[in-house]
DNA sequence: TGTTAGTTGAGACTGAGTCTCAAGTAAGAT
DNA sequence: ATCTTACTTGAGACTCAGTCTCAACTAACA
């Protein structure tokens, strides 16, 4: 099944009324590795210009609230998100230069992090690991800066 | 010797000059162990209200540029600024209810870094790893959510 | 097919940060 | 000590991302 039909669902087992406008906010999210708010925006009016900023925005509080969608501050940028419904959790590590995000999973880390919120008497509610550098690609570059906003992956439109 | 007048030698060292407004800035941005750039433009302003907000931002930037300054997206709220001139790597645990931030150090972390990097064929120049949680006070208190933005620990001015 | 509470579009608003440019000044040269 | 000049500053306009307000609209249940 497409994951946006899962979301869908989701959303009405939970109460939350079904517009077309969230249809459309969902459909394209998921079409999406990782995206920023406004290139969300841009996106879904391609489709329809009549949906405005603030119910993209709205929207996507409201995944994010409900847990389908993460928001991720790199370190370059405004934020990014990403639709993480029924995806394990993982870390991200990122080319300055090109822009390229790989996620990854290290469950060393994950306990080697219940280890120091113990020492700290602390109760982890969550955490976020970062790591930042140069792609095989990119290594020989010559310019280091980052060339362009964290991106993108689009797959095509599932209407 | 006061680490103002460290930082102060290089910046004079490295061919930057020195004005008092930048002055002031070091001095009031060691006083901090975190603080938002807003945070530091009132409390630059408390001492010297003709300082003006880009001025604080230019030095800011130039700090970092220099590597005397960090700058921490925190998860809520606008980034976080800290003084790391002559203090070693940390990563930082931070409680959600009343904003406290505790820096600590986990070699094997590094280690794991390393082999992550190496698994993807990058060239690893950074990374920020934040925990997340409730602090033993906190754990208790009956509203979880954020109370106050992360902060702050003045020390006397030193001037 | 009502009814109504939840949702929307439009655009004003906010906060954080950047940019511009004329005026001011640190610091090396004289 | 003073001159010179490139660097720095203050003021305020500007930008960008995101939030808020509110009248008009509509999904979904009765």
């Amino acid at each position: 099944m497409k994951r946006f039909v899962e979301v869908e669902q989701w959303l009405k087992t939970h109460g939350i009324r079904l517009t077309d406008q969230r249809r459309l906010v969902v459909r394209r999210a998921v079409a999406y590795l990782h995206f920023t708010a406004e290139e969300l925006v841009k996106d879904v009016q391609e489709f329809d210009p009549s949906v405005a900023r603030g119910t993209v925005y709205r929207t996507l509080a409201m995944l994010q609230q409900a847990g389908m969608v993460e928001k991720h501050d790199f370190r370059y940028g405004p934020p990014n998100y990403e639709v993480t419904f029924a995806k394990a959790h993982h870390d991200h590590l990122m080319c300055l230069h090109c822009g390229e995000i790989i996620e990854f999973q290290e469950p060393r880390w994950e306990r080697l992090q219940d280890e120091v919120a113990t020492r700290y008497k602390y109760q982890l509610l969550t955490h976020t690991h970062k790591l930042y550098g140069l792609c095989a690609a990119c290594q020989g570059a010559g310019d280091k800066r980052l060339a362009k906003p964290p991106h993108l992956h689009v797959e095509e439109m599932v209407a």
